[in-house]
DNA sequence: AATTTCACCGATAGTACTATCGGTGAAAAA
DNA sequence: TTTTTCACCGATAGTACTATCGGTGAAATT
């Protein structure tokens, strides 16, 4: 069948790689409790006793997990924000900053899905990366309102404003959820309301900059 | 110390409820993987083995855990909307309907946060009562918003109703969490956010009607 | 007063998982 | 070719938890 005889370091990559996908996969669908050393190594068609060639212990899988995810999703946001400034018009580009999100969302449901559940759950040991990723990106999307024109002056204004980025994030993430779980098939329709929502807060803008970002 | 001396059926009762008070603190503190009979039977001052004098088997605890937390939130809920009927003058009435589901949520941030974890965790017993919960506000919400005039002719029309009652609960959520969490001491200001990003949905409500709900 | 009920106990069988250990054969190095 | 390395294997010790069982004493019933 395969027409390369793999090097040994080649073949041990390759397995390494195979638990990682089959663990993603199970984490997906079994949740936590449910990634045993067992079920990973099974699915990835080696003995138990073998898993402990490629990681330390449970943990040191888990580790690994969050590493690869948190990579995923950095290399996701870069492209987000590449593609958003090279959006057309004013119009379409604001739409672009609710569209390439969510695209980017529905392209790995599962690790979304995996971060979204580690975020508030106290015995993951993905939570402390679930927590950093939501903060970074909240903080990032709140860099990007104060580049816009929003006032960063006072303590409140900064406060606000992040709170207005964990907003956007919340309402992205429900929407996302929304449109895998099929409830929202039509992502246009999903931006038609993220856009709706964002005239709303759009108006904390002072005056002056207010038609940069609106209409 | 006791001045009463309690029958066999209160006494019972009373352990029951010292289990489930347990289960619920440890659920909070440790998640569903470290709710165990052990521990909640430890924490309610019982030997291992009478947590089966209570409950049939772990999904019986959880059964009821799912039961008592539903009934809460649904009390929770109807003094929710009874007070925001009763709410003085209009704009304050606006401002109480993202005021007092706040203040319900961060009544009971335990029970919230519990909530919260099931919703996307497959292994979890819970799951579907928080699916089940998440759906039935959401559809309430829509409900209210239908009330307030918001256009239900199409499918289109409900579909986009349900998605921004999607978004308000999610708005509302994400701003408990950074309640609890200490980030947005001030309710007040998160109820400025919120009526911020309801201003925008408003929009999409036909212009006629639009002064009943803002401003 | 005699009897029954039952909430609770300690002990333990059974289950599922984690992690270690010595052995094996083929790839890699000598 | 000989030797070494090492990814993988089966077996198994150790751990944590679930659920059952017979026993006990005090409350409830007769």
């Amino acid at each position: 069948m395969t027409g390369t005889p793999l090097s040994r370091s080649e073949a041990k990559d390759l397995t390494r790689r195979r638990l990682i996908r089959a663990a993603f996969a199970i984490l997906d669908e079994e949740g936590e409790a449910g990634l045993t050393t067992v079920k990973v190594a099974k699915a990835a068609g080696i003995a138990q006793s073998s898993f402990y060639v490629h990681f330390k212990d449970r943990q040191d899988l888990l580790r690994a997990l969050g590493d690869q995810a948190g990579e995923r999703l950095r290399a996701t946001m870069r492209e987000a924000r590449r593609r958003a400034r090279e959006a057309p018009d004013d119009s379409e580009r604001h739409r672009d900053t609710f569209r390439i999100p969510l695209e980017a969302i529905c392209g790995h449901p599962e690790l979304f899905r995996i971060g979204l559940r580690a975020r508030h759950d106290p015995s993951s040991p993905l939570q402390g990366f679930a927590v950093e990723t939501s903060a970074a990106y909240r903080a990032h999307l709140a860099a990007d309102l104060a580049a816009m024109g929003f006032p960063t002056g006072t303590e409140r204004d900064r406060r606000r404003l992040e709170m207005v980025a964990d907003g956007i994030t919340a309402l992205t993430n429900a929407m996302a959820v929304g449109h895998i779980e099929g409830r929202y098939p039509d992502l246009e329709e999903v931006v038609d309301v993220l856009v709706a929502f964002s005239k709303g807060y759009l108006r904390l803008l002072p005056p002056a900059r207010r038609a940069a970002g609106a209409e």
